[in-house]
DNA sequence: CCTCTGATCTTCT
DNA sequence: GAAGATCAGAGGG
C-alpha cells in the first residue's frame, strides 16, 4: 500500500515508533541481487533522554554511533559481539539520536535464499528470522549498510494493511541489557502476541 | 529441554 | 582487561 515516510520516522517518540512497526514489511535487496522480506514481529525502541541502554545516551558520541545522529530514515547497523551485524531503524531529528532495533521477522518473500544465506533447512524455518542476528544474515544486511537511507529499494519498509491491534502487543524488558541498571528494566521489547516467529530471548 | 562455550570487534576503565 | 542490543554447536537430562 505505502512506504514509510518521513513523517513516521521523525517522531519524537521511539517507544511509540517500536510499536508501529510491528505488522509493517521490511524488504532488502542485497548487493548480490536478490531481494528477500519479512514481517516485523519484533522490536525494541532506545532512547538517548533517560536510557543507558542506548548506545547514544545522554547524546555520547563514538565513530560507531555517529549514524544515529542524522536524521530519522537511515538504517543504523553495527557490529554486536564482534560478530553479528545488527540493524536499527534511526528515529526522530537530527542530532536527536534514538533508535528502535529490529529483533524478529516473519519470513515472506525469499525464502530459499534466506534459508540458503542460513545455511538452514526446511526444518530449522522456524529459527530463520528469530533474532536480531538472524535476521541481518538472512536478508543480506552487513555493515555497509549502516547509514543508508530507508527510502531506496535496497532497503524499504511498507505499511501493506496488515493491522496489528494494540491488545496484540506484549512488552517486556529488552534483551541483554542488564549494564543500564535501572533502565533495564523498562519494557520497551514489542512482540505480536502468539506469533511463532519471535526471538526465544528471556 | 537445558547450560556452557567460543567466536572476536568496539568501547570504556 | 572486560563486557557487550548474539548465535551455533556440544553435551547432559
Amino acid at each position: 500500500m505505502s512506504e514509510l515516510d518521513v513523517d513516521f520516522y521523525r517522531r519524537a517518540d521511539p517507544v511509540q515508533i517500536a510499536r508501529d512497526l510491528l505488522g509493517k514489511l521490511l524488504t532488502v535487496s542485497a548487493p548480490d541481487g536478490q531481494t528477500v522480506s519479512g514481517w516485523i514481529v519484533e522490536t525494541e525502541a532506545y532512547s538517548h533522554l533517560n536510557d543507558r541502554a542506548c548506545h547514544a545516551y545522554n547524546k555520547r558520541r563514538t565513530r560507531r554511533n555517529a549514524t544515529m545522529f542524522r536524521p530519522g530514515g537511515v538504517a543504523y547497523v553495527y557490529l554486536c559481539y564482534g560478530i553479528h551485524p545488527l540493524l536499527n531503524f534511526v528515529t526522530n531529528d537530527e542530532d536527536m539520536p534514538d533508535a528502535v532495533l529490529i529483533r524478529a521477522l516473519e519470513p515472506a518473500e525469499g525464502m530459499e535464499q534466506a534459508l540458503l544465506r542460513r545455511k538452514l533447512n526446511q526444518k530449522k524455518i522456524r529459527d530463520l528470522m528469530s533474532g536480531p542476528g538472524k535476521l541481518t544474515q538472512a536478508l543480506g544486511v552487513d555493515l555497509s549498510f549502516d547509514g543508508r537511507s530507508l527510502y531506496v529499494k535496497e532497503i524499504n519498509v511498507r505499511d501493506e494493511g496488515r493491522m496489528v491491534e494494540a491488545d496484540c502487543i506484549v512488552s517486556s524488558p529488552r534483551v541483554g541489557v542488564g549494564y543500564a541498571g535501572d533502565d533495564s528494566m523498562l519494557p520497551w521489547r514489542f512482540r505480536v502476541k502468539d506469533s511463532l516467529w519471535t526471538s526465544p530471548a528471556k
